[in-house]
DNA sequence: CATGCACCTGAATCTGCCC
DNA sequence: GGGGCAGATTCAGGTGCAT
């Protein structure tokens, strides 16, 4: 992958240093997960944040809104294009930001090849009220999320998300409080960072996309929220910051944050964390003999069950579900909560049988 | 301001016609409020079922078509740019657009001088699940909401705004549900226009940011929506579209709408739904750690809670009312009535919990 | 006439694995 | 990388019919 020369991934690391510069010495496809929290004053990113950091400036005198954008855009895709060379081909990164720069940040990603999967909008229970009454109140930060292509199989723990938000989908709408109070880093009673983000954003963030072991790359790493939580989470992480005081911050942020149990960090599991049981192992295992009659729930279709795990019903023979498919008229069905057996005078779906394999074939 | 030509501007027209050739017609600087509600590139692949086998109908539209992100970005330049012309000095615009679009959208505005006021989140009361589990429901639209330039003297009735929000300054986040039942349009039986949107959105928009008589113009007009809502709060309409069945429709549609007297502009009220509180939610605000034990009333069960907000106990996993439920051998259960944890040598039950998470999310 | 239940629908970039 | 196939997956709200 080109890799000749690049430093071995550093683990649960903070780097102090340009996040461009330090993304290049990573290896290639070595990051399970980016949340990235990357400056929006454009004015700032002129200064501050020039790719190549060696030409000093002296010419900003006369920037204007266009020359400003398209120093923050060439800023953007270059740090976007270094996360995605970082990135396993599987992982996927997440960016949070405001109406300043988020279409900036949305564009470049579209435009390098990244694939959005959603936009998820902080909804802040305490914002800042807006104290001029010219505009509504900007209770709101938008995050992207995005995978690294069309076809990439991205993490998302799906059931965990559920199990989060009461057995309904989570939405792409997030209420959070923002970070504040005992949680709010402070320095002689002034906030140590203007921007700290508050862990349950982080928590949930990583809960959705990642497992426990990977690997979480933030390249602005700020107050270290985005390590505190993946501490916390059983992650490993890797902070790039190029200021030294806040770096310093996250370190000792960091050293009084415990790793949860691994029973604690055990994800929902839904169906599709099952081991998977073939029709055709029920019957091996005697569980449903040759020639047992298998119903629809209304019992208006009959099958039969065959030697070799497919089934047949008026003419036609296949797999419980090409066969569910076919008596319904549908494009598809699902076979095992379609095709029910007879128990004691009652209609059992079949997949109470697949449970009992299971069990019978994890013993 | 080079308008020999031009012709003068049409009050509550409906003109069919492509919207950059029919806003180069109009006058420059005419239009005190653009609400625009373009194609999405949505770019849908396959089709897609419910997990009931019944087919999604979705926007398979030629007008949604874009062969790349290039055209799009033209296309949307150049719609932007002729607004731009008609729009009076301290007008302002609004579009409306998801994550497929909205970031082209938000960096054309930007590039081409518009200021950037607010971007305000649409969150729909009853979007569309996501069906297979692969990632959060999309359950929100963006609008963007710019004026002229940065200087520009814009109109926003705070005060109105105020009202509508139970005397609290209105927030960037606004709850509504989509456009169905009664108000939706439909010809035998079929919707007439794919994404007809709800009146209550356009009047909010209309309220905030324009004043009765000012013009009001939509450049993809669809099923008339703006119109319609322009026509209610006393507003003048100019709408452009180009499919002469959605023409037709939106004019069918004007003319059962009556203008509103101004004192009964008063009567729509916002309602403020009462925040919905999921066990996870405790966990991540921290009121609960993972780990913690939680027990029923006669603490003959014992369960584990987990980051995802999931609890285990004695082998399964699931949700507080489904383990709860489980361990009681019953159909349902009230998992925040049931489980209670430790304090001062007591039980109490998480639902207290669930009055303290109440609070901090007050918003 | 009220209640209950079955059914329908909405701007959707919506699968994973094996061969 | 494409084809084939197992099999996993939904929430709020409105309409309309049956009881």
């Amino acid at each position: 992958m080109g890799d000749t020369g690049k430093q071995p991934l550093p683990r649960n690391k903070i780097i102090v240093g340009d996040c461009i510069e330090e993304l290049e010495k990573l290896p290639a496809e070595s990051v399970d997960l980016v949340f990235a929290d990357p400056p929006y004053n454009l004015q700032l990113a002129n200064e501050l944040y020039r790719p190549n950091n060696s030409r000093v400036d002296g010419v900003d005198d006369d920037w204007d809104k266009f020359s400003s954008f398209e120093t923050y855009d060439r800023f953007t895709r270059d740090w976007l294009a270094a996360c995605r060379r970082v990135l396993k081909p599987n992982g996927s990164l997440w960016v949070i930001g405001s109406y300043h720069n988020i279409f900036r940040v949305g564009t470049a990603l579209q435009d390098l090849g990244y694939w959005v999967l959603n936009d998820v909008i902080w909804r802040k229970t305490n914002p800042m009220p807006n104290f001029r009454g010219r505009r509504f109140t900007n209770a709101h930060e938008t995050m992207i999320w995005a995978s690294t292509g069309q076809k990439a199989r991205y993490t998302f723990n799906y059931e965990s998300m559920k199990a989060l938000n009461e057995d309904l989908q989570m939405r792409s709408d997030w209420l959070l409080p923002i970070c504040s109070g005992a949680e709010r880093l402070r320095q002689d009673g002034r906030k140590t960072h203007p921007t700290q983000k508050p862990e349950a954003l982080l928590q949930r963030v990583i809960l959705a996309a990642s497992h426990p072991g990977d690997v979480i790359l933030d390249p602005f790493m700020g107050s270290g929220t985005t390590a505190v939580a993946a501490k916390r989470l059983g992650r490993a992480f890797v902070g790039i910051e190029r200021e030294k005081a806040y770096a310093k911050a996250a370190r000792d942020r960091l050293k009084s944050v415990e790793t949860l149990d691994p029973a604690s960090l055990q994800a929902a599991k839904g169906k599709r964390a099952e081991t998977r049981v073939p029709f055709g192992t029920l019957v091996e295992l005697g569980l449903l003999s040759p020639g047992t009659a298998l119903y629809d729930p209304a019992a208006r279709h009959e099958a039969k069950v065959r030697a070799d795990g497919s089934i047949a019903c008026a003419g036609a023979q296949g797999s419980i579900h090409k066969i569910g498919a076919h008596v319904q008229g549908a494009m598809a069905c699902n076979g095992w909560t379609f095709w029910h057996y007879e128990a004691g005078g009652a209609l059992k779906p079949i997949d109470d049988l697949r449970a009992e394999a299971r069990q019978k074939l994890a013993s």
